[in-house]
DNA sequence: CTCCTAAGTCAACAACGGTTGACTTAAGAC
DNA sequence: GTCTTAAGTCAACCGTTGTTGACTTAGGAG
């Protein structure tokens, strides 16, 4: 059995595939330690690489984090959707941010310690979720959106960091189903309070 | 100006005095910063003593963690309580909970990070939000009230550590109206789908 | 006044972990 | 083959921080 000549691997990678490797590991151990518990010296094992080469491409632990941390939400556009669609099209976004993207998840972990994370998960809310949530509502949208996200916060929470027992199982579908109407609530029910 | 005896401040506390003193600032440093940030030496200056009596009277940091996250939802009976009030009788004591107890924001700052931490929060959800929800619920008991606390979860997150502009700004009043209808959801909605 | 004990201080240890700078070696160019 | 450069290693530094044990002192009991 032979193997073509692309696919052997070099005995050294070059910089850009050793960097990619040391973010891909960051995002991991991040995204399952957060930020204090990570030590450079575990995510360059994780890469079979000197602790060194962490700095030498990312400056500090910090920067690390930052590139590890990076990541859109990429929202569809819910111009035109109807109410009832709503959770139809946001969820199934939403699940594949949280589980396939771990930069989500070191941003999560990070944000409850971090100022700089805390920041960056802010401006989640305003410079990402609030855009997507004025293209369907006319009144109250950073309200609107502030309380949607924190509903998302929530069960990101509740089933990928606690692991509460009945949602960490619970199937795509059935939480889809639980949470809609909430969503649902939140984008479309007429305000029922003055703000004071 | 006199003071009575018992007022004078004696230049050494009592132990009791201390330890209770000790604890007190670490509740308040944990609930700031967490559980990794925060040092003995300054919980030790906060209260003006040396680090070595956190130590003598908690043993560890851990310890004093452990101390300073006890704390208990108590959340009220809920039996014969008419659907529409759920909310009315619950969100009091979430906020209570939110800003008169900094155990719990200790709690939640150090959950995504330490699996202790995770493992006491986890046992918050069904060690008490559990069984004042099987009070008002028949089915799914579980399933909602892991909901609910999602949500409320979610609502401590983005308020009181993220700070989401809309939401921790809010009056506790317009925040309720906001809410109200999704306490209702999950602890009243018959279910919409089968678990698979 | 004098002890005795509990409250408290002090200095130092030891491990940990981010960061650095000098050195080594592979691999492509000529 | 040799030279150059980039990829990578190595050892050590140095600040931080939990933790310890020996020492000091206040203050009530006798």
């Amino acid at each position: 059995m032979t193997y073509p000549a692309e696919v052997t691997p070099p005995r050294r990678r070059s910089a850009p595939a050793t960097r990619a490797a040391i973010l891909e590991a960051a995002r991991t151990r991040f995204g399952a330690q957060g930020f204090d518990r990570v030590r450079l010296r575990d995510v360059a094992a994780d890469v079979g690489v000197d602790p060194a080469m962490v700095i030498r491409y990312f400056g500090t632990k910090e920067g690390l984090f930052a590139a590890a941390a990076e990541f859109t939400l990429d929202l569809p556009d819910l111009t035109g959707v109807g109410a009832d669609d709503l959770a139809h099209v946001l969820m199934p976004r939403f699940f594949g941010v949280w589980e396939d993207d771990a930069g989500f998840l070191s941003l999560l972990r990070a944000a409850t310690t971090s100022e700089a994370a805390a920041a960056k998960m802010l401006e989640l809310f305003t410079g990402q979720v609030a855009p997507a949530v004025a293209a369907v509502v006319a009144d109250r949208a950073p309200e609107r959106a502030a309380l949607l996200g924190s509903q998302i916060l929530g069960l990101a929470v509740s089933r990928y960091v606690l692991k509460v027992p009945p949602l960490a199982e619970m199937g795509r579908a059935e939480l889809e189903a639980w949470v809609a109407p909430v969503i649902r609530h939140y984008l479309t029910s007429p305000v029922a309070v003055e703000s004071s």
